[in-house]
DNA sequence: TCCTCCCGCCAAGCA
DNA sequence: TGCTTGGCGGGAGGA
């Protein structure tokens, strides 16, 4: 075999070498005479346009290449060893494409251009391998490699021996959603956020113990039992598939796509995606060959991603130096599979939000069709998902009404939202639309889901079933609260926007690039900054890595800019962490380039809402008492107290599993700890007057007295957001809490986050002592408890501050 | 020196 | 049994 393939592969090289040679080696022109015609020669600027124009019909240049290829490989062996004999050996290696030029992506890109982006129903192209390998001239191995990345995206599949069919990209928007749940299903999230928080204790304590607790949290079941996903009508004929199929690049290319479309912003460094595809289970006894082999593959995967545009490589530079990453450059992906137009027609769209939750059987009928043979290789997610839909159903409807209801319903409106709800399969959402909805409960809804993703209340924008996406009204004013659903284990959190937080931000940041902090106190973060520091570049300059991404610059532009600047500058300011001059001008050179710059969290309530019922009308009668909920009250309040100042932009990026890890880094003084409700319900006393009209505060104190957050007779306003919480000399931190990942001259400058630990009310302390707090340690309170996942899980009631931070790294 | 990833061995699995 | 498919890791080119 190999006396067959090695030839081959030489002879095409030797086609290439006597194509250019040809001109000064009279002596070699019989055999290669007509390959100098050949519209797929590549190395020659001559035969990539060729090349180009024949991509343009393909049939065309297959006929051709048919009849060029036809000629017998003794007569291009002769030719090469001609070739060889007349050359100097140093001629000869010079005279071979470089290594470049026999990249995967390049390969890739040719292949690409022989098929259409969007193939015709009609027109329905056949890949056949044997052809592929001729005229590309490459092995039939490079073939696969590119063939089975494509089979992940569904855009092409197997039919028969040697025979695919060429989908195109008509799939994609479906087959990225369906990754997207799939990957939120498996807490992709919070496996990064464990793998990052373990890099750190093992940086720093590289002779301690592990946590056993984060150790065997990861690498999950699910994760083994991870398959292909696949989607309706795009069956599965691998070879092998009962075999390697678990290993195969197709599963491997999956699951990397996933973790960019669950991570937030959508970048990806190698060494964690390896870590999740290896699986943290084996990390422990992981061996540096299995690991360097798993780096080869992502870097194959990768290779054909980027040729897709999916993907872009990109640079994170951390202490330890610079690390190779992906960015995702794909389209947008939300969370319910309508039709193809998705991903032309919705980039920058929240999911409609006025759904209701499908049923498990609209569910299972889509994902499962029942004619005919089954199509999918259920993921033992999706069959979870079916249960998880049915037990929150039924939960919800046996809940008493309560003014948290409006939850529920966001649920489905929160795309990078992991809860079970969130990831219901939008397939059933038109028919299981509660169509008798009012437009106004469905703006209100859109609101409070993404009050960023449409900056204007124009009915014109109004989602409706038939909008892919929810294309929500946003709300400037005052507060807006936004529902978290299941955050840690299973809790709704609700999050308060404050309005001044509504100005424009770059995306958080809680993915691979989050660090956890070193330090037990405010200082200690300071003094090890330089540990989390993480730098993003782009090996094309591009300098808007997380801002920048092209499907998501809606709220960006459109909102109003408010209070950033100043903001921003006030906390840099304050900054101790950031004394460097230069550092200072970075950020705000950032948040200058960026255009919309940084969002600045201050503290605010992150309130577990496990008591709290769904349902739809009371809620938002409730809401509508404290005039929110209607169109023209954009302002929506939601009765429940839990406020986390952020910008609707933030919410619209944030990955709340990771939010709930490391979310804000709110670095109270103790002087300032008197003016964050969150810290103790003493705290709630505050009585700032809010800047704001704030038409809820009623409602709210209702609502955090009824959940007993607050002793009665107090009151809190309902936007007791930054103003309760002046930014104090020490909060230095607050200036980063935006999480955002900033670029500025080709350089990200990332947010580091840490692993939040929940904060003991009436201990102030706690906010910096438990920062890494382990589960069980010194610090765990009785508030707070460990999943068996090792994920930190806080009891009712308890407030819950994460904490981040930004670091500003000077080249 | 490290990153990137080409190359091809060889085993699993299919026809 | 031959061929297809593709996991895997050595090692070389490139930065």
């Amino acid at each position: 075999r190999n006396v067959l393939k090695t030839p081959l592969k030489q002879a095409a090289t030797s086609q290439v070498v006597l194509t250019e040679r040809q001109p000064d080696c009279q002596p070699l022109t019989t055999p290669p005479k007509p390959k100098e015609t050949s519209p797929v020669e590549p190395w020659t600027p001559t035969s990539n346009l060729k090349m180009l124009i024949s991509a343009a019909s393909p049939e065309i240049r297959s006929r051709e290449q048919r009849k060029q290829l036809s000629n017998s490989s003794t007569e291009v062996l002769q030719a090469k060893h001609c070739l060889q004999e007349h050359l100097l050996g140093d001629e000869y290696e010079k005279s071979q494409p470089s290594r470049k030029e026999k990249s995967l992506g390049l390969l890739c890109h040719k292949f690409l251009a022989r098929y259409p982006d969007y193939p015709s129903a009609a027109q329905k192209s056949y890949i056949c391998l044997d052809e592929v390998t001729e005229e590309l001239h490459v092995e039939r191995r490079r073939i696969y490699d590119i063939v089975n990345v494509l089979e992940s995206l569904h855009m092409v599949s197997r039919l028969a021996r040697n025979r695919y069919v060429w989908h195109g990209r008509h799939n994609l928007p479906q087959t990225l959603q369906a990754l997207k749940k799939v990957g939120e299903e498996n807490k992709y999230i919070q496996q990064i956020q464990m793998i990052k928080k373990r890099e750190y204790e093992h940086e720093f304590d590289p002779d301690g113990e592990r946590n056993e607790g984060t150790a065997s949290s990861l690498g999950s079941s699910e994760q083994s039992e991870m398959s292909f996903v696949e989607l309706p009508g795009v069956e599965f004929h691998a070879a092998s598939v009962n075999g390697r199929k678990y290993k195969s690049l197709r599963v491997m290319s999956q699951k990397f796509v996933m973790l960019f479309l669950v991570s937030t912003p959508q970048i990806v460094s190698l060494e964690v995606a390896a870590k999740i595809l290896i699986g943290e289970d084996k990390l422990e006894d992981l061996d540096k060959s299995k690991f360097k082999t798993k780096i080869r593959r992502l870097y194959d995967i990768a290779n054909v991603l980027s040729s897709l545009k999916l993907i872009k490589k990109v640079h994170v530079t951390e202490e330890r130096g610079r690390k190779p990453a992906f960015k995702w450059t794909g389209p947008e992906v939300l969370p319910n599979i309508q039709d193809t137009k998705l991903e032309t027609t919705s980039t920058t769209c929240s999911p409609p939000v006025s759904e209701s939750i499908p049923s498990k059987e609209h569910c299972s009928k889509n994902l499962f069709p029942s004619k005919g043979k089954q199509n999918f290789t259920r993921h033992s997610s999706l069959i979870k998902l079916v249960k998880s839909i049915e037990n929150d159903r039924r939960k919800i409807q046996s809940a008493p009404t309560s003014p948290v209801k409006m939850s529920t319903s966001t649920y489905q409106s929160l795309p990078v939202f992991p809860s079970t709800i969130t990831q219901l399969p939008a397939i059933a959402k038109p028919q299981l639309e509660g169509q008798s909805k009012t437009a106004e409960e469905m703006q209100m809804k859109c609101a409070l889901s993404s009050p960023e993703a449409v900056p204007k209340p124009e009915p014109s924008q109004q989602p409706t079933p038939s909008q892919p996406l929810g294309v929500c009204p946003a709300s400037h004013s005052s507060v807006s609260p936004v529902i978290l659903p299941h955050l840690h284990s299973g809790v709704s959190y609700a999050i308060y926007l404050h309005p001044s937080q509504a100005h424009t931000v770059t995306t958080y940041s809680p993915g691979f690039m989050l660090q956890p902090l070193p330090c037990a106190n405010v200082t200690g973060i300071k003094s090890n900054n330089s540990k989390v520091l993480n730098k993003i570049t782009t090996e094309e300059g591009d300098n808007q890595i997380t801002t920048a991404e092209p499907t998501k610059p809606l709220a960006a532009e459109e909102r109003p800019e408010m209070k950033s600047e100043t903001s921003s500058q006030r906390c840099l300011k304050r900054s101790q962490a950031l004394q460097e001059n230069n550092l200072i001008k970075r950020h705000r050179g950032d948040e200058e380039s960026l255009g919309t710059s940084l969002t600045f969290f201050p503290s605010g309530y992150l309130i577990p809402l496990t008591h709290c019922t769904h349902g739809t009308k009371a809620d938002c009668s409730n809401k509508e008492k404290a005039g929110m909920c209607s169109l023209q009250h954009p302002t929506y309040s939601s009765p429940i107290s839990g406020v986390i100042p952020m910008t609707a932009s933030e919410l619209k990026t944030v990955n709340i599993p990771a939010f709930h890890i490391t979310p804000l880094n709110i670095m109270l003084s103790p002087n300032s700890i008197a003016a964050a409700p969150v810290l103790s319900n003493s705290c709630l006393n505050s009585s700032n007057a809010s800047s704001a009209p704030n038409p809820s505060s009623s409602a709210l104190n209702f609502m955090l007295q009824h959940i007993g957050l607050i002793p009665a007779g107090v009151q809190v306003p309902a936007n007791p957001v930054l103003q309760h919480v002046p930014v104090s000399s020490q909060a230095e931190n607050t200036s980063y809490s935006s999480g955002s990942t900033n670029v500025q001259e080709g350089k990200v400058i990332t947010s580091s986050l840490q692993p939040s630990a929940p904060k003991e009310p009436e201990e102030p302390q706690a906010v910096t002592e438990s920062f890494f707090r382990t589960p069980g340690g010194p610090n765990s309170g009785s508030s707070l408890s460990t999943n068996s996942d090792g994920t930190e899980r806080i009891s009712q009631g308890t407030l819950y501050i994460p904490q981040r931070k930004l670091e500003v790294l000077e080249d």
